[in-house]
DNA sequence: ACGGTATACCTCGGCACCGATGTATGGTGC
DNA sequence: GCACCATACATCGGTGCCGAGGTATACCGT
């Protein structure tokens, strides 16, 4: 999740740590922060991976920063995380989220629509929080109100997620016509 | 949110470790599988800390197994974890949907309506995932439909959790009256 | 002069998590 | 007779993540 926001942004531009951790915590910071200890030893791996380049320059402000640029080998990873994302990635709201965010990256419609409709498959698996022997379990069939809400909330982002995911693939299959 | 799900389930009931697995996949696996090599060591980790007592028994149908049943200690750390949660717990949904399906376990109206107001407060706060400088950017001001998506449903989610929040706040402040 | 804050990067120890693998038993299908 | 699956628990190596702490520069207010 964090090395995908990495390269999605570095893929609009190069830029330093210093403004990259800015940039991801506006993302995903107010949800799940990043803390420094994290990103760093994540740049590094990236490079070390051949993903990413450094280049010293002189501080703009203070110290001296290191500009990172996405290597040809980083776009295409970028690209095959965008196009074959982990079953995680689908699943889990937050990897899922910024997946989208970068979703726009992958130049061919047919391979966002492909990505958008894993997620709706799983979505319209039957899928509930709580349940009695196999069957789930609805809201109104719970007297606790904490569980309740849970249901409640859950629906309410399905729903507008399905509709959201039905109207984008397919104005995505209008411009792959 | 491992540990807080598997001190609620045994709060209600021992439970041995395959059952308690069972349990943990119907509450987050669809979104978030918890694998077998992180359950049983977490469990070893609660033992420890004193949190929980293992019973061997001999098994129903195969190998034997250990029945796991909260201490006096384990008891109370649920309440802390509950009463007390870390911010992340707040924030991330995935930590917040397991808090949520345990809160009953608090006994008083009172420390549960506090958690959710810290909840409330922080949908309140304005937060976007995208923004122009520091101004955070609304759906309709995005191209990029896959962000655009994103914000939809994290508005739709935002909202339903309000509602429900609001009601249920009030119905706790009625109990507590 | 000095503390506070923002910029800018880094290391280290500890720990949670995961995939792979191992070890059993017993029931079901072919 | 044998494969396969469910039950039931466990270890091990690798890795990602985090908190705490460290090292600088530069500007601003007092």
């Amino acid at each position: 999740m964090l090395e995908l926001a990495i390269l999605g942004f570095l893929y609009d531009a190069p830029l330093h740590g210093y403004v990259l951790r800015r940039h991801i915590a506006a993302l995903t910071g107010h949800v799940r922060p990043v803390a420094e200890s994290t990103l760093y030893p994540a740049i590094k791996r990236l490079e070390k991976a051949g993903l990413l380049v450094r280049a010293s320059e002189p501080g703009a402000v203070a110290a001296p920063r290191h500009v990172l640029r996405l290597t040809e080998e980083g776009g295409r990873e970028l690209m095959r995380r965008l196009a074959e994302p982990a079953q995680r990635e689908i699943t889990d709201e937050n990897h899922w989220f910024t997946l989208l965010a970068f979703l726009r990256h992958l130049a061919d419609p047919a391979a966002q629509a492909a990505v958008l409709r894993r997620r709706l498959a799983f979505l319209e698996e039957p899928a509930s929080f709580f349940y009695e022997g196999d069957r789930p379990l609805s809201a109104e069939e719970l007297d606790d109100p904490f569980r309740r809400g849970v249901l409640t909330i859950a629906r309410a982002t399905s729903r507008a997620e399905l509709a959201w995911l039905r109207d984008t693939l397919a104005s995505l299959d209008r411009v792959g016509r």
